[in-house]
DNA sequence: CGTTCCCTTGAGTAGTTTCAATACTTGTGG
DNA sequence: CCACAAGTATTGAAACTACTCAAGGGAACG
């Protein structure tokens, strides 16, 4: 993180040790500007056609998708992810990107992108890779939305941020801070924000989880990863089932 | 098709016409060989590691996820599509892949696709976005799974196909022939069978759609896709927001 | 011509939504 | 410092949606 302020978090605890030292230089060097955004800034929006791509630094997003009026939240993100590295293979957008707090963001063009694509084929790859990360989650969630009821579905979340975090170097022991209110996680789990205060309500009752005004403490973390059925082998970490060396050849 | 019988389909009705010939023959030689599946056939497992990728020929594929002991649906593929290009990038899966009815696919090797990625980085970066393409499907099925109820899924699901076996041209008029059970169709809805049927059962009586042993019947494509919210420009086709020609350049 | 898979229906229960009302927090301006 | 507003969290009751358990009917395949 001394080393590559902007993009240190980049696929860290996951395939970043895969990257050669220059690679990870050239990542860092493809950010031309930063930016704070305020909390709930709407910086790309569905249909949207894009020039750049943005690096998460500091701080939390969400992607959003409103049918009918009615607004989803399809993914939540946490620093060192590559946001909208999407918007670079499909130009347009297919949903809204907005901040949750006060975020960080770094900017890259799309031009050096194919530049990096044309000259430097495996961390080209390793760009792929990041972003079928994106897609194994959605795959997870579906499967979350498809089977379990809400308070499941919310420990879930929490289970799958908190590792997240972790595997970025920034989770804490028995908490986690969010930005995220109770709305928002309603918005996440497809029920409304009053079942979503009860399933709180549940959790907090069966002592699995306490959600707080954006604080979420946990005595018994496999407690809460029972409860949600989380297993983080759909993350990539390197912990789980043994690193994919191959992709480093 | 006469000239790419195997991938011809592939992103046909997209991002096709950004290809160029000798791009279209390429990926027409990357396939190796071919095979007949049967109904069910589970070809490839969440944690296995996979040194080749399928393109769906012809017929139908799920991509499935089981939690606990049961099964969701978290992707239904097409003719055309290239159904676990994420492996080369990911290496492992995150879920299972089944035929549903007899399915023909074409394997194509990751150690071929390293070479297109050295080499044609044009072609790499529209092989990268046909798997985003799945993500943008993901991320519509969770906002589908979080806003509509069970009716409406199903209605969407059905729009979703439609438009999409229009796309690779095989779409027909008034009707969707598909190897779909009522119990499939309840695990991409995430609801019960019985649930399932009782929700098909709405969608006959209020003349919107009829599905029966397979088949779909639709009067008013347009009530359809109303009733299920359904709008395509998430599927990223030709007709959608203006083509977007600089993926060409 | 029976077995198997797929579809259908009914009744009771559990989970979720809606509508309505009340409190707590945080930030702002007077 | 207090008052107020806006956002956030909580609770109750009735209505709706979906699930479970249970049973029966229909189509396809050998």
């Amino acid at each position: 993180m001394e080393q590559f302020p902007l993009t240190g978090r980049f696929l860290m605890g996951r395939l970043r040790h895969a990257m050669t030292p220059e690679e990870q230089q050239i990542v860092e060097d493809l950010v031309t500007t930063t930016e704070v955004l305020a909390d709930g800034t709407h910086f790309a929006r569905r249909g949207e056609v894009l020039d750049r791509s943005t690096i998460l630094i500091k701080g939390y997003m969400l992607r959003t998708i409103t049918l009918d009026g009615r607004r989803s939240i399809v993914s939540v993100q946490v620093p060192g992810d590559f946001v909208d590295l999407h918007a670079f293979a499909l130009k347009r957008l297919d949903h809204d990107i907005v901040s949750v707090g006060e975020a960080l963001v770094g900017y890259v063009l799309h031009d050096d992108l194919k530049k990096v694509m044309a000259e430097q084929p495996h961390l080209a790859r390793i760009l792929w890779f990041s972003t079928l990360l994106d897609a194994a989650i959605h795959r997870e969630w579906i499967c979350r939305l498809e089977q379990l009821q809400a308070a499941q579905r919310v420990a879930h979340i929490f289970a799958e941020l908190w590792y997240r975090l972790d595997m970025v170097g920034i989770g804490m022991p028995n908490l986690v801070r969010t930005p995220l209110t109770q709305v928002q996680l309603a918005e996440m789990c497809g029920v409304t924000s009053i079942h979503m205060n009860r399933a709180l309500g549940q959790l907090r009752r069966e002592g699995i989880a306490d959600f707080r005004r954006g604080t979420l403490y946990v005595e018994n973390r496999a407690q809460l990863e029972k409860f949600g059925t989380f297993s983080p082998s759909y993350l990539y970490g390197d912990a789980e089932l043994g690193i994919v060396d191959e992709l480093s050849s």
